[in-house]
DNA sequence: GTCTATACGCTGATAGAC
DNA sequence: GTCTATCAGCGTATAGAC
């Protein structure tokens, strides 16, 4: 399979889509953009996206949130287990290394403009990838006495949330966002009050 | 002045527009949806908001801000100084009264899509309005010893992501919103681990 | 102050040459 | 696989009647 190297021309498409469309949104982003990432014209997209602007955001969306699972698990899996504070890190460093993705956007932006299945599908997806993930680790460390009882779910979102705050506030920092990420997760774990 | 009671005509624009740009975005909203929620004409906006569809934007977000400097800063000075929880409760509480702001949507698709001079504007209002204030009470309470040394700016980032959060992820949740900001304050302050 | 009608540009999409 | 040409529809905006 000579095609397959790395990344043949359709991979090159939904790489330059899905870095707009986590970047900017599905509304915001134009074909036009795209294209003129990609150097080439905006017809020429429809040879490698036949189905369309909203199957290609559907594509690359899924197609994101199945590699944010297996890189969250990944992440989680080889750190050491009951130690909370290095699946964070190890979280966090996988988010780091991905285009970003604003969840609070996606609900309220992304998803009432495409149809109702398709967002349905991407909301499911997004739940899998990101959020129970996190939530188990959350649980895991409640039940073996780790941390104090916090809801899960609320956790696991106010993770996502300030790690996206890092990855786009990064640029006022004088440090790297990695080290704000563990700067963040020792007060999330550890607190802000003087010891 | 029969003209000011609470809500002349023109204030039910404002107010239309900024609920759903707030919630939407710039791009995602069409003129159209501010005109069904208030029950007109698409046409009929333009008696209205003569600027047409950007001016009304920056319009409604100067307004929003400068309402929200104006309660975050009411919001701190009326806590107890020298308590830090007490004003990020506070603050939280002003923030959930109020329609929902997405600093990193805005940052990453609506100001992109305006004219540079007015997303200069925007950004900084917002800076003006949001971070700045909780960078002050932040920066006081490590000057007085309540907390150890953050960066007041990380901090204040991840303050409004979380109650952001907090805000659209409430639905889901067993508690109510002010509910939910305290736990996560109490996190922020106290940590996750066990005592 | 709201309406209808309409102009106009932009965007998504299709057809067919190369 | 990429191009030019073109279309249909949408969204913004204007004109003018009521």
């Amino acid at each position: 399979m000579v095609q397959s190297i790395v990344s043949d021309s359709h991979e090159r498409v939904l790489n330059a889509a899905e870095r707009l469309f986590s970047e900017r949104g599905y509304t915001a982003v134009k074909l036009r953009d795209i294209a003129d990432a990609l150097g080439i014209r905006q017809a020429s997209l429809y040879h490698h996206a036949p189905g369309g602007k909203e199957q290609l955001f559907v594509d690359v969306t899924e197609r994101s949130m199945e590699r944010h699972r297996v890189g969250m698990e990944q992440a989680i899996s080889q750190s050491r287990p009951d130690d909370l504070r290095e699946q964070l890190r190890a979280a966090a460093r996988w988010l780091l290394s991905q285009p970003p993705i604003n969840l609070s956007r996606m609900n309220l932006s992304d998803m009432p403009a495409i149809a109702p299945s398709h967002a349905q599908r991407l909301k499911a997806a997004a739940a899998r990838a990101l959020l129970a993930p996190l939530e188990a680790i959350y649980q895991a460390a409640i039940d073996r006495g780790e941390i104090r009882s916090v809801y899960p779910h609320l956790m696991a979102g106010m993770f996502l949330s300030v790690i996206e705050g890092v990855q786009q506030g990064a640029p006022h920092a004088p440090v790297s966002k990695q080290e704000m990420a563990d700067d963040v997760i020792d007060i999330l774990l550890k607190g802000m009050y003087q010891r």
